[in-house]
DNA sequence: CATGAATGAGGGTTCATTCAT
DNA sequence: TATGAATGAACCCTCATTCAT
């Protein structure tokens, strides 16, 4: 890691350098990809815009899973991470609320594995910085006590910023900024003057999987 | 040489009851799977479920796609059948409002495949049904000026019906109606006493198709 | 099964004609679609341009085979019988070799079946007609002795409509009639002017099955 | 299986080559089993001739018709610079001609897909061993003026090397070599003595597509 | 018997994952 | 160790043939 590598290739010593950066453009290439086109890509892809063999990639990532749970973890924590600077500088309750959201959906909404793993484990989170992102909204709920319409909870602020995540994939490049519409029109809905109380929900339970039945 | 029949040959083709039966049976077995899993789902599946081989199905339903087709079709038209009867019986203009997405989400929004298809073609309806859902919803729209907040189209609550039909799928089971709070919020943020105007939407334009990069 | 069906079907009086009629039905569309399209056809398309269902067609030919069969004995005897006639109306001998090349590559060669399998067994007759066109080319090529360059036989004759048949099909209808001039060519070389020998055949042996490495 | 490994192959040594032989495998099982049985053979033979997965077969030819190009470019290729340098050779103009032929007939007519490819873009080739066979044609052709009898094109020259190859396909095992005897009278017929006119072939046309109706 | 629906074994193709070099 | 070739199950679809109505 800290050895030097002269350029003609002794070999002895630059395995683990190597295999850093080797692993650092893996899971950049896969960052992107995976940001453009969601989970679904080929593994090849993500080795081919790397510039290395399946084999390296497998080695550092046995799973395609393991690839995608890293760069969302990454991508994840920095979103985290950049969303809780902001709120700190924010001084505004409302504005660090309102901010959040244009941030996440200007800038990670787009991000099509982001959201796929999001709408799969926002209520269960199983990266960290899923977690934080929770804790940010958590804080900015926190804040904005008053501001806020009572009764509303920090999953109804996750679920929301999810949903107006979807709104940002499907207005994609021919709509651009709709959703930005629907964000006004969200934030307008939180506020505290709306003093309805927000229908209560059930505990989770277990439904029948299969209620698609469309009603009479 | 079997050419043009002279017109005494009506031809009718007694639709065989276990053919249709058959029919049915596919389009139930499909429609349930592309409601669990979505558009994904191994045709053999549906095959399987529906109780007949592979040729059978592909009798009736030539590509995949033909399948899907057929019961989005019929899906999202009994959605908006239903909800034009709704909408239609209901006397209060937001009632109307409210019901409808009260419906859609409860009745309509778990069906992934539904989804999926709304999710892609929302603003540009390849199916009778999506155009009649946005027809209806144009009406609502209409009848419900002086109540709505000024600016809002018939394309915003045609994305926010896509948004929180993205909510509904991912509370899905365990979270059961928590999309109902957001719905609540979403309709008070639509009232017209939001005076503050909409974002301008710029009109569509082509953008550099990967703009998944995500900021610093 | 046996029961009288009630008043409007007469019924009772008409079961072989009918099944007759069906039968050449399925025979003549048959042999349409196999003269357009060869024996690859799909057995649905003949059953469809017959007007029959396929269990009709399957009840008369229980293999796709044997309707081909049939077909082809049809088509083959009646071109046998056609060329029989020609060949006893024509007054010279050469103009009737002629004459029965110039009317089977106008007439029969375009039939995509008939060539197929004449492609297959013209040596090991499995059709009467068959072996009838070939009884005709032995009488035409006994007439035509003095006329035949010296050592001609019936088999070379017939593998050279078989050949020119191929032509014929090949050039089908963007170069219509370039087949004449081979024709004209081959018959050249086959007059009393050429008094070179032949080459001699062997005996027919079992080969390689598999020759085709091509040589260096 | 694969063979024509050049003699001292570690055999469990290959770095590289390894996916060369494979490929070369890959080809050369094609090229026999296209040989024998025509483009219509089932992918997965292939793999199990070559002792590959469909995968590999796959990765080095990403569609069927790729894999059938690759092998009819090689083929064709080596066909025609076999027959070019055999026109170079050979002196008298005449026996050039008829040594082609042999040679074509010879050692590539067998080779069923080679011939149903001719068959189908002799006059309009695809593939530039094809165009350069109908080069050395129009060279022979060329250098035999005045041995030729007046009015022979590359075209019928061409089309009489697909006619006799057919001839060569058909008498395959059981009658070897009788194809030798068309070839002989064709050559024959091709002579210069032979001064009548050869017909005119009128310019290419669009027929009806369906012209198989056998005559009365 | 006629009908045409049903069957299911392939056929071409893809892709996560493993393995030889 | 890195490489990328190899694997094979699984996918969508076709068609000769059988079978229920």
């Amino acid at each position: 890691m800290a050895v030097a590598e002269p350029e003609n290739t002794p070999r002895r010593r630059a395995p683990r350098a190597d295999a850093m950066r080797n692993r650092d453009a893996i899971v950049e290439a896969a960052a992107e990809v995976l940001a453009e086109q969601g989970t679904a890509v080929d593994v090849r892809e993500i080795a081919r815009r790397s510039g290395v063999g399946m084999g390296t990639l497998y080695r550092h990532f046995p799973k395609k899973e393991d690839l995608v749970h890293t760069v969302l973890r990454k991508d994840f924590s920095e979103w985290a991470e950049s969303a809780r600077r902001a709120a700190i500088e924010a001084e505004e309750p409302w504005a660090a609320l309102t901010d959040f959201y244009q941030q996440a959906l200007t800038g990670y909404a787009r991000h099509r594995a982001i959201m796929e793993r999001f709408a799969l484990t926002w209520a269960d989170p199983d990266l960290e910085g899923i977690h934080q992102l929770r804790l940010v909204i958590e804080e900015l709920c926190a804040r904005a006590t008053g501001l806020l319409r009572p009764g509303v909870t920090t999953d109804d602020l996750l679920l929301l910023l999810v949903s107006l995540g979807h709104a940002v994939q499907i207005t994609g490049e021919c709509r651009p900024l709709m959703w930005n519409r629907l964000l006004r029109i969200s934030l307008d809905g939180l506020r505290a003057d709306h003093d309805e109380p927000l229908p209560a929900t059930p505990a989770p339970t277990t439904h029948p999987p299969n209620p698609q039945q469309p009603p009479r």
